[in-house]
Parts: structure tokens; sequence; C-alpha cells
DNA sequence: CAGCGACCATACCAAAGGGTACGGTACGGC
DNA sequence: GCCGTACCGTACCCTTTGGTATGGTCGCTG
């Protein structure tokens, strides 16, 4: 029994729908991940898909579960890393350049306008990004307020610039959080 | 001909499906903007929608821009009323309140996502908005990047806000255009 | 090597949604 | 009072998509 299994490629296992699925969010957003979409780029048919899924319902949900530990809460670790504020925005940087999948993040979000579960996962993914940035300024000797809106609006810069262009201008999200971390600076003194 | 007229209520008009398609935006989404939910909520049958609209396609594209004419721009025509920063963070706090129907945009902003002209329609709203928040900081002495990136900022917090929660909380987004405004005044001195 | 279970193909069904054709009613101008 | 046109109802079709039933193949294990 091998768990959950990373075989070569002959079989199809639950990882290649989840990753397809994320793919295609990416692309199309919810709308574009249909069961013949997903059969059809994995060259099977829908027997596969109703033998690891008991339907499309069932495969959403563990999509979004999927996202949610193994991308979602990703960007959290890498913050928890850090030592103090000054670090954070260039790790910060460095991970929105390439931890963070912003199309797949963005359609999630919007699927999350329809689909309570969806809102419920992107509810739980961004307390968590913005609970270590909290910790990470009460730590830095900020107060209470100062840190949870400090933290807010970093949220807010980073799902701002998410949602309004696609693909994300990287370079322009470096400067914007650039200018957050010298605010943040201001407030520590 | 009444040009586009304000019947009393008989016959069934154009800005009535505009405006109940954005009650079914901010309601559930794109998805639950069909043919059959307008017809059903407007008690009439299909045969009144294709007389009005050459088809679906047809029909979301004309909303959109009735949006974008009729609430998109009125952010930025109220925000041109403003005389200085100073006055703009009161004049938005109301205007965020009442004026702004946050729903529907947050709904718009996720079918842009899939639909390449609601892509279009938001760029230009949002473009609008932010233009106004540069020449009002260009107006009090920034400098053009200075400006550029205050505004952006400012576009930030409100669709990071818009798209984090739904309904949005009205007092949570007044304390963080709290903070945002006695952040631009650090930057006018 | 028998056979059990994981895995998947084929074929078919049902509902939802977009679209079309056509017929009928109501209202204003001549 | 006639008639064109705006307006809308009825009936039907097609495509997409989710879903089910069923049988077949492969690998592993006793």
């Amino acid at each position: 029994m091998p768990a959950s299994g990373s075989s070569t490629s002959s079989r199809t296992t639950r990882a290649h729908y989840f990753e397809l699925g994320l793919e295609l969010l990416a692309e199309g957003g919810a709308p574009s991940v249909t069961i013949d979409a997903l059969c059809t780029r994995l060259q099977v048919t829908k027997g596969s898909f109703y033998h690891h899924f008991h339907g499309v319902r069932d495969y959403m949900e563990q999509l979004l579960v999927y996202w949610e530990d193994r991308h979602g809460h990703r960007l959290a670790r890498e913050a928890l890393a850090v030592k103090g504020p000054a670090e954070l925005i260039p790790q910060l940087k460095v991970a929105v350049a390439y931890v963070v999948q912003h199309e797949a993040e963005s359609a999630i979000r919007a699927l999350a306008m329809s689909d309570p579960f969806a809102a419920e996962v992107q509810r739980r993914v961004d307390q968590g990004r913005e609970d270590v940035l909290v910790d990470l300024y009460l730590a830095a000797g900020m107060d209470d307020d100062t840190a949870r809106s400090s933290a807010r609006i970093g949220m807010a810069i980073l799902i701002g610039t998410q949602q309004r262009e696609r693909p994300v201008d990287r370079d322009r999200l470096h400067s914007l959080l650039a200018e957050y971390q010298r605010w943040i600076e201001t407030r520590l003194r």
C-alpha cells in the first residue's frame, strides 16, 4: 500500500488530478474545471475520475484542501522563518515571485464568491498569513492594534494586487511591498 | 419614442434587466446570472429577453457597460468633488458605505478572471479611480512616483478588502482608510 | 494459478442552459 | 378603424455537463 504514491507515470493518481485542477483554475477560472477537461488532459475517461472521487463536488472540496495544505499555507511557513520585520520583505519578494501561484489563488478567491467551502478555505489561508505578520510585528515591539492593522494592510496589498491584474506584475508588487516596508518601519519607532 | 424610458412598471425595459442582473451578481456571482433566472424574477419569458438582447453574451456586455457608467465611475466622480487629501478620506468613507456596491463589484472582478470583456471594464474603472487619486496627490504637492504608488496602495486596500470578505465589513474598511490617511499625510511633508 | 481488488473504458441517461421559430397581443400614428 | 411595430408567450431543439451502470484488464497475494 503505497499510501498516496508518486508512481512513475503509468497510473493516474489523485495528485495528478489536483495539480491539473490548479492549472485549469489558473488558466480559465473555476468554470473550466470540468470532469471532461480533466479526463481529456489526463488521457483517461470518466471511469477513472469516478473511481477516485465521488463526484465533482467531492473533487472540488478535495482540490481546495489540497491547495490549502500544499500551497496556501506555504507563504506563511516561509514568513515564519524570518527573524524580524527587516528580513520580512526581502523574503516575501522571493516568495511572491516564485512560491505563490497568483493565478490559481485569484481563481479560488473568485470561486469563493459563490462557493461557501472555497470561501472557508480562503478565509483560513488569509487568517494564517495575517497571523504570522501580526506575531512578527508584536515581537518587534508594536502594540496589538497597530500590529493588527499593519498586517491587514499588508494582506490587502497582496490580495488587491493579485485581483487587479492578471497575470500579476511581479515588479509592481515588489515596489508596493517596498513602500509597505518603509511604512512598517515608521511604526516601529 | 421615449428614448430609454422609465415607464411606470407595465412593460419590462432594459434597465430592469440590468438592475436585476446586478442583484443576481451580488447574490450568487456570475454563474447565477442566467436567462431563466432573469425571466423568472421579471415574470416574463425568454421571448422578452431575446427581444431586448441578441443573446446572453450581448446581455452580459451591456450589463457590464451599464455598471461601468452608472456605478463603476461613480466613486471617482465623488472623489473629484474633493478639494484636498484631508477631505478625501471622510468623503470616501461615505462613498464606500453607501455608494459602492461591493458585492456586485466583487462578482464582476471574479468574472473578469475568465471574461476578457469584464476584465477590460474592470481595468477602466480601476484606472479611473486611481487617476483621480493621483491627480489629488499631485495637486497636494507629491512628486509623480510617490503619488502613483500612494494611489496604487489605496486601490489595493479597497480591492483587497472587497475581495477578502463578503459582505464587506464597513467598519473595518473605515479603520483601514483612516490608517491610510495618516500614512498619506506623512508623505505630504 | 486462482481470484480479489484497484483501476479504467464504454455506453447510456438526465438536467440545465442557450438558442430559434413562430404566433399572438397591445399601442401609437395615419 | 387600420396597420406596423414593439413587445412577449409557447414550444421545441441542441449542446454541455454531471452522473450511473457495467464489464473488462492488470497486478499482487495466498
